[in-house]
DNA sequence: GATGCTTACTCGTATAGACGAGTAGCTGGG
DNA sequence: CCCAGCTACTCGTCTATACGAGTAAGCATC
């Protein structure tokens, strides 16, 4: 029996004022909802769907695309339109560059990832001097250059994240941090050790859909958006020493802030 | 001089891999990025890019909806395409609900929007009690019901945010916490009141693409996310005593945290 | 002058057809 | 047995056409 043979998609009603293909989509998507199309199971077919509601093949494309947008299916060339699986989510908590998390000889990633039983990777990573953006610049308080360290993380093959450091080059400059492993407990401790003792965080964060760029280097699908997380550290003295700038695929990262009801 | 014969839209390349589609997206995507296209402003008409480009109206149609769903430009039916404006932002601090922003007897929400200027509305306020899904329920400690306060925000007459807070329902019958307006400092004051000193809130971030139903309670644009903040308190005792479900136009909206280094 | 109609322009919806290109399974030859 | 090639099925791209519906401005009428 065909999903489309067993009734779990409906008729259209021609005297809606709903557009057709908005129907189509509606049905799909409570299909959808009600568990009649599992997680990565496939729909059906276009052509399928064409002789089911009898329209052009163009109506039942225009659904399709709407569901897309929706981030609810993601088509594949060549072998179907599947309900998008929600993958595993990296939890980022607050505290997640306390001291004590940095003993390790492994970086944040690596070891949070391992002990959520995902295989981490760390891709891509350029280490540079660089003439700062007018943002960059205004929070690093204007240094005339600074370092960039670029790096994509992955987990179990996946990108999920795009993170480049900026720090200020007269701080950075022949030091541990310019070297592309900075060594043990990342460049917080490396920081630390310069004489920058780490006082607080700003977080920033937003949510857009990504740039073109951005769907390749975290090879997204349709209808996934971004999570922006710009994080400043500033030193004792107050001095911004750090500025991260991190694009984060959302379907990948749920994010958990702890606050005290000061 | 138009934008067509300006120059501001270049050729197609016939000999490219790129399909035509993409390649106009290209041209439109970057003539804006270039501010060729103000904000705001209205692209070319559908049919100034057919002749332009000597291609079909459904080609053409084919690259906006992509610049659609990258949020970079919004259509209006019987108006023309234009490119979507970055609406102001309203930033949320992490010491939002301090007992120091509590002492007006406006709500936190009408207080800030007026220092920033804009005209603050509370819309649709819906008290109800009500039994809880598994995930507020999990999240609540089990209680057997809940007191639902919904409520949508609207900044300048623009809808910005939907909530909902769950209460145990043994906690806020009969309490001012179950009108519609429980007074001056809002629900954090009242549970202080009741004997629940709050000690900490919990806050988790997702963003994702809306559903058809946020949509249209917050009025969004193609290739505009959502932000979902689902915020627990709990008292000094360790009782969770409140869960706050927001769901914010992502366009609309920048966190702020801010963390000390411990 | 205000009202309402016409008109021209915009995007929205839908059809029918054609060819291209990726995938996967089958099949026949080595 | 393995592999190459065929085939059928999938979505991707593109054309040409038609009519519907929202908008705004001009124009005629009252």
């Amino acid at each position: 029996m065909t999903a489309l043979s067993s009734g779990v998609l409906g008729s259209l009603d021609p005297t809606s004022d709903r557009a057709v293909f908005r129907q189509i989509a509606d049905q799909l998507r409570e299909a959808i909802g009600r568990g009649k199309f599992a997680e990565g199971a496939k729909l059906p077919s276009e052509s399928d769907l064409v002789e089911h509601y009898g329209v052009s093949r163009m109506t039942v494309r225009n659904s399709i695309s709407l569901l897309q947008g929706e981030g609810l299916v993601s088509s594949e060339h060549g072998k179907g339109v599947f309900v998008r699986p929600r993958p595993p989510v990296r939890r980022l908590a607050s505290d997640r560059f306390a001291r004590r998390h940095r003993d390790q000889g492994k970086s944040a990633f690596t070891v949070e990832a391992e002990a959520a039983g995902s295989r981490p990777e760390v891709d891509n990573l350029v280490v540079k001097e660089e003439r700062p953006t007018a943002d960059i610049s205004a929070r690093l308080g204007a240094p005339r250059k600074v370092l960039a360290r670029r790096r994509r993380y992955l987990l179990d093959g996946r990108p999920v994240e795009f993170a480049v450091s900026y720090l200020p080059l007269d701080l950075a400059r022949d030091t541990p941090i310019a070297q592309p492993n900075p060594g043990s407990g990342g460049i917080y401790a490396r920081l630390e050790e310069l004489g920058h003792h780490l006082d607080h965080f700003d977080e920033e964060i937003r949510a857009r859909m990504p740039s073109p760029q951005e769907v390749k280097t975290l090879r997204l699908s349709a209808g996934v958006p971004v999570i922006q997380l710009i994080r400043t550290a500033f030193d004792t003295k107050g001095r911004a020493v750090e500025v991260c700038d991190t694009v984060m695929a959302a379907d990948a990262y749920v994010l958990n802030y702890h606050l005290p009801a000061t």
